[in-house]
DNA sequence: GTATTTTGCTACGATATCAGTAGCAATACA
DNA sequence: TGTATTGCTACTGATATCGTAGCAAAATAC
């Protein structure tokens, strides 16, 4: 049995240290795991293996993969079909929202200083 | 000195595992680090103190609100005023892209079965 | 129908990250 | 001159993630 993290909060629950239990907390909880977003973001071409996921979200570890797989899959926004896991409609709902994140990306990454991320 | 996490990455560089460095990557990696996106948004109301800004993080650890809040700020999304630690225009920008995920939260959460958080 | 490859995982030890608490120097205030 | 508040740093234990190994089932090749 593999051991699985903390459960996604649910509303008006504790979210990994917050009390609010806010809607958008909750959100924030789930997104914020590892590989959470990529795998959304890899999923909206369309279905995918989990080895073709794996290898698109930069080799992440089976584990942590099958994790947010399940986690992902336990709130309803992807599924596994014969074609591998894919968005469902709340998944592609939820990823019009993320979309617009990849054009804004594409025009703040090349603004950071060279070494700017450096501490 | 703090023992502060692997630096936020930049473009065409790996990024916490992924070797891809695509813009999106780079930004789903600084998002997805504990607090990152909860700062942003208790910042979008306007300036906070380390301290408030703490309690509003559900009692974020002051060492990881503090590395968050660095990281941030080498990026340019956050910035250290008089009145306390504020978004930027740039991070003004990228808070309007996340804005609209907490309505599309608000529907979503309670839609979440009450035992579909279980493994 | 047997061998080989691919797929979808599980297990596990090593690291990294985070939580939680304590505490301290520097203002601000009384 | 106390006393409270703020902005942190330090430390320790818990949790999450990485990286690798490996295995059973299904698909494909021979």
């Amino acid at each position: 049995m593999a051991k699985d993290g903390k459960p996604v909060a649910r509303l008006g629950e504790p979210v990994r240290g917050s009390r609010s239990g806010q809607p958008i907390m909750v959100l924030f909880d789930l997104l914020s795991r590892r590989w959470a977003m990529g795998i959304l973001w890899n999923l909206a071409g369309g279905p995918r293996t989990f080895r073709d996921l794996q290898d698109r979200c930069g080799s992440a570890s089976p584990s942590v993969l099958n994790t947010r797989l399940k986690e992902l899959r336990s709130v309803d926004l992807i599924e596994n079909t014969a074609a591998g896991y894919a968005l469902t409609e709340t998944g592609r709902d939820l990823f019009a929202h993320l979309e617009p994140l990849g054009d804004w990306a594409m025009h703040w990454v090349p603004t950071l200083s060279p070494n700017a991320t450096e501490d």
